[in-house]
DNA sequence: AATGCTATCGAAAACGTTTTCGAATTACTA
DNA sequence: TAGTAATTCGAAAACGTTTTCGATAGCATT
């Protein structure tokens, strides 16, 4: 036998299919007495309606699409776990896409969201995609977009996203305090806004403790990788350049430059403290453990989550509605230079 | 402007609904010049009918649910990873649940998922999922499940996992290889399969090395955690029981387990050699890097969406096709006791 | 008894697509 | 030249649900 469908219940109990839809949707016209009797046989034998055609009718598909540029990643894969765990709660489902940092990918998957007919978008943008054409096409479509963690001000959208400058002045605040004086920033590519932002946090910090910026102590990349971490560790030891502490813009620059000193002899964090960004994995699994700034995974979803569902109220239904979430650190072993430097 | 739809098209170049349609599906009775302009013209304004409309009428969704005992753990987010992947490269997509390792909620995502009209289900069941009805249940709707890693026999379904007790086998050789004569098992529960058919290897590979096994050398946990890798290893030493070896079910009792080493001032792999299962992220980034046991997710992944897109040819069509994905040894650093006594 | 109201139900249209089937036109055959 | 076959198109039904709107019946009000 195959799926159960209105017309079916209708006719066990000699009611019209418009009756028995108006009983499950609680209608108010419908007498009591026989919507307790189509509650008790639905219930019984297990009837729901189908998706497919309910979606069509009401236009609501109850799915949320999610594109995210990696994947393998524990921030993206936490927000996306706690997604699904959430909608799931409401019965709504979630379909995730990879964009892998590609913006023609990106735009791939927003096509296809949009024909299957999702109820909203929620998306981290690729670190290329500015304010590029395709997102605004979308906005056309009516389909309600929620950006989150790499964000585009370009768009007119609910945004989420942590106070990367505030984030990074923090964790660059603290190997101030742990006594740190000349400390290098390893970064990424110039266009991205976090890595801007992160960038003008660790340039205030300095400020604000009247240390001197000194251009030599910062390096960009391209992708960020362990490989590269351990490159520029190399690079300022042969230039001779001092310093004795380190804030990267991820962990992996900062698992690199860890592993770097470490083959160099040098100690950490008595020597150089270092400080990551992400809060990865890895971070409390390498050794000594990383130092890093949480970016909240689960409160971004959180948040957007309830966004979503309270997308006609006030606030979210602005024009352009903003959440800032909260990052906070993580201090483990890699940044506790002052404690290390007693013992 | 709301969506595009097949209407507006028909009208815009003054033709029907069906034609439209047909030319876009490929039939053959429709003129090549006006297919031809059709194309271009839908091409053109970037029309593509709509999946709620087309899946009510075809049947199909072009959508997989995929149910998994749980997300943070490498293995199974490979397995949705791949998956994802090679579903949007064929244009169809995935919606991934949460099972928690929860029979109940295992039932509730299959009944959503079944009422939300997937073209199949994958799934990879709870370590409590024996053969319930709530599987049995779903096998009368004509949704097609497809079975991985953790299976069911009792089912007739396609399934896909790989020979645990091969692997453990030649993970346990392996040790013995390296000149372990008395390695310890820490396993988990008697129920879970995978767990018996380790248990299993490891005792063939005993066998057929001559070495007399002791029970007093295997340690059952309920949830394979770190600290109860690390108790263990303290229970072991605490009874003086001899061991130059540990083969584990996972990567976290490994890890675990070295620790404890470390602490203890054992040597790994020159005193003790450990071997874990699973390959997790972890495995080569703690220290000493951790040999393991490969369970290939993408090529599971690969499996399943293969024999979905061919669900009607053979051999997939079979009553119960099952497939058998070779696992492979990971040799690291916490293994290598032969090249570490040479040093 | 006529009127208005309320409560309860069902007929039917609609959502946008696919697909069957027949109609219309053209091309071909004998 | 008539008849047949092939080609190209469109009308309309169908998928299963939701929702508007009107119908009916019962009840109360004058």
């Amino acid at each position: 036998m195959s799926q159960l469908k209105l017309t079916d219940i209708a006719s066990a109990l000699k009611l019209s299919p418009a009756t028995i839809s108006k009983a499950l949707k609680g209608y108010t016209d419908v007498n009591p007495q026989t919507r307790k009797k189509i509650l008790a046989y639905t219930q019984k034998v297990g009837y729901k309606p189908q998706y497919k055609a309910s979606s069509l009718r009401t236009g609501k598909s109850g799915v949320i699409g999610v594109i995210l540029p990696a994947f393998n990643n524990l921030y993206f894969s936490t927000v996306l776990e706690t997604l699904i765990e959430l909608a799931s709660q409401k019965n709504v489902l979630i379909i995730p896409q990879n964009s892998k940092e590609s913006v023609a990918l990106e735009k791939k998957h927003l096509e296809t969201l949009k024909h299957f007919g999702v109820d909203a978008i929620f998306m981290s943008l690729t670190q290329e995609t500015a304010g590029s054409e395709h997102l605004q096409n979308l906005k056309q479509s009516k389909i309600p977009i929620f950006l989150f963690d790499k964000i585009s001000k370009q768009l007119k959208c609910p945004m989420f996203y942590i106070d990367d400058r505030k984030a990074a002045f923090n964790a660059t605040n603290h190997l101030i305090e742990q006594g740190c004086r000349n400390i290098a920033h390893f970064r990424v590519s110039l266009l991205a806004q976090t890595s801007i932002d992160r960038f003008l946090g660790y340039r205030e910090a300095l400020d604000a403790a009247k240390i001197p910026f000194q251009k030599s102590l910062v390096y960009v990349t391209s992708h960020g990788t362990v490989e590269q971490g351990k490159a520029f560790v190399q690079s300022l030891r042969q230039q001779k350049i001092p310093f004795d502490g380190i804030f990267t813009i991820n962990d992996n620059l900062a698992i690199g430059a860890i592993e770097a000193l470490k083959g160099a002899g040098i100690d950490v964090p008595r020597e150089v403290a270092v400080m990551g960004f992400s809060n990865s994995v890895l971070s409390e699994n390498v050794s000594p453990s990383l130092s890093s700034v949480d970016q909240g995974p689960k409160r971004i979803a959180m948040a957007m989550f309830e966004a979503f569902q309270n997308l006609d109220k006030a606030p979210y239904n602005q024009e352009s509605f903003k959440e800032i979430i909260p990052a906070t650190l993580v201090i483990r072993e890699s940044s506790q230079r002052l404690s290390a430097l007693k013992t």
